[in-house]
DNA sequence: CCATATGAATTACACTTGTAATAAAAGGAG
DNA sequence: CTCCTTTTATTACAAGTGTAATTCATATGG
């Protein structure tokens, strides 16, 4: 589980969908996934069958289906997919990145607070 | 100009080199290229083609070479890279994007000030 | 016990991407 | 004028992706 399987775009919207609440049967997750997405049911199995096969998820047996649950830990891709985008995008530099997110975008001064009090946090331990 | 083309992880670092100065020819690109990549100069070349055919880059021609330079707009694509990549891993929400970014993550003093200085422009707007 | 329906497994298929190699064109060296 | 070199254009080719359809196995209703 340290290497983390590289998921695709598609992939990551069943992803979320078991990292959300687990272990699920492929009827659950297409359940979940119908009103976000135009999928059809046999997209979403091969998808949670890719998943399988990169071990991102792991199932159980259960009667004549299974019950998928995430192998991949969510904030280790999180993390993987995240760094992936600041070297691509931002060639790495995070501060011009944040500055990007943080222009012209609204945020609830309730938003705005709790980012600086990780601004604090950040300078405490530096 | 409006719709931008989709640009891929390698596309990227090409991109990124014209962005940076334009026009440019081939060989001064694989040039810039050839410490920050392990690429063949054929690589970079097709790169540069398909570029073109997507319309993300033009071309003018000079002598026997063409020199090259941005059609699309870094701060399109970079925008657009960016809302894609939020609403892929976090489903839209900038607060807990922003969050991942700043926790764990070294930032120099003038940094964080430039940061609090965003967040206050950001107060002032709303 | 058999046919059907349902789930999983296999196969499909075109497009993109990474990573080049080869072909074609055209200007400069002799 | 002809050959070589340089540059662009075309072709290659496997892996990954989006998006399913088809096949295979099996539990269940009759």
């Amino acid at each position: 589980m340290t290497d983390i399987p590289r998921i695709s775009d598609a992939e990551w919207r069943v992803m979320r969908v078991l990292w959300e609440h687990a272990p699920r049967t492929a009827n659950e997750v297409i359940a979940a996934l119908a009103d976000k997405t135009p999928w059809n049911p046999r997209t979403i199995r091969t998808l949670l069958n890719r998943l399988v096969r990169k071990g991102a998820l792991g199932y159980r047996q259960e009667g004549r289906a299974y019950r998928y649950y995430p192998l991949a830990k969510e904030a280790a891709c999180i993390h993987a997919e995240s760094e992936s985008f600041l070297a691509r995008i931002f060639d790495g530099a995070v501060q011009p990145m944040l500055a990007h997110f943080l222009e012209g975008r609204k945020l609830t001064p309730a938003e705005i607070a709790e980012l600086r009090r990780l601004l604090d946090e950040e300078e405490e331990r530096s």
